[in-house]
DNA sequence: AGCATTTGACCTCC
DNA sequence: GGAGGTCAAATGCT
């Protein structure tokens, strides 16, 4: 930890402001975690990580969609056969870019077993992934963050505790610096995701932890914020519900 | 050998 | 008849 109080030390200020922002992005997920937890059946998303929401799902189709670049992927519950569970989704990638964008349409809810674990695997993924949208669009406006004399990787050392707390919030529990958490994390890297791009990999089992008191969140009042506004999130997730 | 993915065929709806 | 969704045999991977 040496090395984060330095970085605390030597620019609270923007980690301040990290934390605000990071906070603020992934508490609006949080919120709309709560909503979620009154099932719909349908729902659309944007991800950069189709592949990795939680649950286990087996490819049962592909098709080339009338007007669009590329192809939608049709996944199944794995435990469809097992337990009859209805949850289907479908996976089309919306743009070029690197990463690459996806759109997810997810289909009637798990009935299967694993709903509660993985509910919570896919928040953690969910929040993981927002937190590092929110860094990458950061590191984008702000480019001397990323050449900072505290280092990159502090910044994301910061965003994990963040992400860490508000799981440690939402499901009583963390993952973010267990194995499982940094395995999910490793695993939505963009690098990856472009390698990937209509792979599906396996999900991992997800293994809750006990909470812990190592993980707290130390605000300092900065002399002055180097941040930026807050950054808007709307492009990066939308829902519709039906039904 | 067993399981997952691929892909052309088939089905349903508009 | 066309488009989207699903099936199932073939194929690949571990």
């Amino acid at each position: 930890m040496a090395k984060r109080d330095d970085y605390m030390a030597s620019s609270s200020g923007s980690s301040n402001g990290a934390h605000k922002r990071l906070l603020q992005d992934c508490s609006s997920y949080a919120q709309e975690h709560a909503k979620k937890r009154v099932r719909i059946s349908t729902r659309a998303e944007y991800t950069y990580a189709p592949y990795h929401d939680g649950y286990q799902w087996r490819k049962y189709g592909q098709k080339m969609i009338r007007g669009n670049t590329y192809p939608r992927c049709y996944y199944r519950c794995t435990f469809h056969q097992d337990h009859g569970c209805p949850a289907t989704k479908h996976v089309e990638q919306t743009n070029s870019q690197d990463p690459p964008l996806f759109r997810v349409i997810y289909t009637n809810e798990h009935t299967c077993s694993s709903t509660h674990a993985s509910d919570y695997m896919a928040s953690s993924i969910h929040i993981q992934q927002i937190a590092n949208a929110s860094l990458r669009k950061a590191e984008m406006e702000i480019p001397s963050l990323t050449h900072c004399s505290a280092g990159h990787g502090l910044i994301k050392e910061e965003k994990d505790a963040i992400v860490s707390s508000l799981l440690t919030v939402i499901n009583g529990c963390d993952v973010a610096t267990s194995d499982v958490g940094r395995a999910a994390v490793q695993e939505s890297t963009p690098a990856l995701m472009a390698r990937n791009s209509y792979e599906a990999t396996p999900s991992v089992s997800p293994v809750p932890l006990e909470a812990s008191d190592e993980l707290k969140m130390d605000f300092v009042e900065p002399p002055e914020s180097h941040w930026l506004e807050p950054l808007d999130l709307g492009w990066f997730i939308e829902y519709t519900q039906t039904g």
